[in-house]
DNA sequence: AGCGTAATTTAACGGCGTTAAGGAAGGTGA
DNA sequence: TCACCTTCCTTAACGCCGTTAAATTACGCT
């Protein structure tokens, strides 16, 4: 009866865990003090640590997919695709560590793709075919993974005081004179992420716009 | 005289642990083992694991900058990407966990970076700007990143034996019935890693042609 | 020959994931 | 009511990990 319950609640509290002590310092103690709990007690809910750990990814891309889910069927394929690569991009930097997390895991949940299936009809009846349609997703998602991957890794240098990645420093070590464009590109990728998300995204759905039929 | 050398040789030796054993059994014990030495000694030339990881990525990307370099300096910039991309996946792939390995670590080399200079030097003769240069390069990039990303996890889930990644096992999962497009979707997904690989990238540079100012 | 530094060893610490064995709680059938 | 079975958790322990401290060897220089 509390079995199921008790499963969600390991999640939930290893996804804090994450949140409070990073990658690094998710262990199954830990995790197990935040439930008044022993270590071994988990090994009755979860078999091993790298199950907690796709249990914990396939929550995320849970949550990822139930919010695409909510939005309308019909939406143009550019809104819809756009929005796709904005939430998983807000999901996945949710939690400290999240990209990587979440990446480096195995879905457990078949349902994750199954609610594809709207999606893909929708892009289908605006001119993709079943190919294309897919193409366009995975090149969507692969960038925004690749993408999100390496800001949460700045992000978390910078929240760590490494001064590698100051702009001040970044440009004492390239050298400013005789390496003027990959100075000034690096003054174009420590930009405001936001706004280079956005534009990238917006690259990609032009790409996309090439595959439909119309 | 022999530091330099010593550095290198761990760096090797790591490389190869880590080919052997996966990043989950890549220990400071077994680098040393292979170099006939005990795991202390090598904290004379390594801060701490954590430098030993920079530096073995570092070394990944100093092969992929020095591939690239090779290349004519003054080829059509789709070529050029292009082989960027092929340069990227082939090394990161190189390495058992290459790509979680060499995308989780910090670069320690700027001579990486700097290569980088008359390759954008390069395309803005061909009609980018040092911003939009800078955006097709990231745009390939961190696609290339989470492309790799994703397609290394599920050849070693294959090699492990995982039947999640078999497209029998997948189509039992989502209901071939209930779920066509889904199903048809996972039958591309599926495919030929090179051709995908290659489909995408063309479809990239298809987006960067909207970049330049010719 | 002897000194000083560079490089490595041995020993140990605390913490990790994981396993084995046993014990408490609560429902079930006699 | 009692014995039993299953479920869930605890205690104890194992081997391995990254890392540190201290002792020890190897080596270049005067």
């Amino acid at each position: 009866m509390s079995r199921k319950l008790a499963k969600d609640d390991i999640v939930r509290a290893a996804l804090a865990t994450l949140d409070a002590e990073g990658l690094e310092g998710l262990t199954l103690r830990r995790v197990a003090a935040r439930l008044d709990v022993q270590a071994p007690a988990l090994y009755w809910h979860v078999r091993d640590k790298q199950e907690l750990l796709d249990e914990m990814g396939t929550e995320v891309w849970r949550r990822i997919s139930l919010r695409v889910e909510q939005r309308p069927v019909d939406e143009p394929w550019r809104a819809a695709m756009a929005a796709y690569a904005r939430i998983v991009r807000e999901e996945l930097l949710a939690h400290r560590d999240g990209v990587k997390m979440a990446t480096g895991t195995t879905l457990t949940d078949v349902e994750v793709l199954r609610r594809r299936e709207p999606r893909l009809a929708a892009m289908i009846r605006q001119g993709f075919t079943v190919r294309t349609a897919a193409q366009a997703h995975v090149l969507l998602h692969h960038f925004v993974i690749g993408f999100c991957l390496e800001e949460q890794a700045v992000i978390q240098a910078k929240a760590a005081g490494d001064p590698r990645y100051s702009l001040t420093d970044r440009d004492a070590r390239v050298d400013r004179e005789a390496f003027p464009l990959v100075a000034e590109a690096g003054r174009e990728i420590f930009e405001d992420d936001d706004r280079r998300f956005e534009q990238l995204v917006e690259l990609i759905l032009g790409a996309c716009a090439g595959l439909t039929g119309g």
